[in-house]
DNA sequence: GTTATAAATTGATAATTATCAATTAGATAT
DNA sequence: ATATCTAATTGATAATTATCAATTTATAAC
């Protein structure tokens, strides 16, 4: 594991207060006292690209609240595939199935450079015992991901190939931190979100590339959203 | 609305410390005490098959528990068709969404007789602010809703429409609340959850029941388990 | 029961996608 | 820079599935 702590420990008073992300993360509605209830440090780490947070059926400590970057949730499947369920990027909570069971129930791994605060399940446990702020936030936070998954079966797993790819791509775009960048997956990943093979996956890319629908430099990628909107519309 | 409600009004006391899905349900960990807290009258409803509870970006209002029966979870798409979300059984809580909204998600239809009590949200609200008990609850819905939409996810998009439609029999029942009997839905919504066309759903259907993998009476249906799970992992 | 209506099934064909295989481009290590 | 490994792309073909259309079966209404 490459990844490393970035502060060696703190207790997490200042730190959590003055995060730049804090109005999107779980702590968001916690008051100075609240923090005061913290006995284990949270602590920061920085992952590089390909990494895994924890694997499915690991025993559960930590819940992680990303920084930055982007982490695919994935599930392997009995024929030795994997499938990709869910994507987390900044503000989002991985791991927080935890609060209700021993294990993990995906393996999470990283695609890009990804920051993350982990915390330790038992502060969130004991937070909940003693403060009523922390629940709304987690309330909010389990809608985002039921939501997300909802969007992911209602739309990305209609339609034609091409009408997937262009769905999935408008998905990232809209969903990017940068204003008109995006990360773009590798075609084995685009495969394992959408339900296809990776040869499929390569031959759309691949044509969205010619028809300059997309520009790609490495893995950061740009697109014609109007034109690939009327992709997944007319789907021709 | 041929939906009829089966007790007037009540307050909630008596019946539901009584209930006899009340382990399954949100009020689980409810106490003596915390039932006084109600002020609206819980009530409880029956709908015949084909009824819808709510709409998507309907005013939301209530919160269900499903206390016999089933309902579908529905997203009407851009061209007019439809994709069911989620299928949701005894013990199972629709329109949790409100407590972070305004509005449903989706349309909740039932399949067939559907028995429901109908919580108002305030009522949620208020227990949540003067009691500890029910939080838990809510978390285990959540995740219990979200497991499910992982093994939709995961397991039901991939594979052949054949191997989709055998693992669906298995899940319905496997989740069935008789023994050795499931309610089989129709070929529509067999397409509609496994995003595959009506024909498609169809012509397959019939060849399990052609291969006595599948009896059906109306739809009441039953499986043959190991050969359909041989089916799953051969695929032929 | 008979008729009307909706659901399920089946057929023929076209379109889409998976599969297997090879090649090219890109990244990493020496 | 060169060798090595991995990812992406492309081709040919078979398998799967969608589409359009017709027919049969089941259900509901009278």
């Amino acid at each position: 594991m490459k990844s490393f702590e970035i502060n060696q420990a703190w207790g997490g008073t200042e730190k959590c207060l003055k995060c730049p992300i804090r109005n999107l993360a779980l702590f968001a509605d916690l008051q100075q006292a609240d923090f005061n209830l913290l006995h284990q440090p949270i602590n920061e780490f920085s992952f590089e690209a390909g990494e895994s947070l924890y694997t499915e059926k690991g025993t559960a400590k930590f819940v992680y609240t990303i920084r930055s970057g982007m982490i695919k949730l994935v599930r392997y499947l009995p024929n030795g595939s994997y499938r990709i369920i869910r994507l987390l990027r900044k503000g989002d909570l991985a791991g927080i199935e935890t609060l209700n069971g021993s294990t993990y129930l995906h393996h999470a791994i990283t695609l890009q450079k990804t920051e993350v605060c982990r915390i330790p399940v038992e502060e969130i446990e004991a937070l909940n015992s003693n403060t009523p702020h922390l629940y709304k936030q987690l309330t909010v936070q389990w809608q985002k991901s039921q939501n997300d998954a909802d969007i992911w079966l209602s739309e990305l797993t209609v339609g034609t190939s091409k009408q997937r790819i262009a769905n999935l791509l408008l998905y990232l775009a809209n969903n990017s931190s940068e204003e008109d960048s995006f990360y773009l997956p590798s075609r084995d990943d685009i495969g394992a979100l959408l339900a296809i093979t990776t040869e499929t996956a390569s031959r759309i890319v691949a044509e969205f590339k010619r028809q300059s629908l997309l520009h790609t430099e490495h893995q950061v990628a740009q697109i014609n959203k109007p034109e690939l909107m009327l992709i997944i519309k007319a789907g021709n």
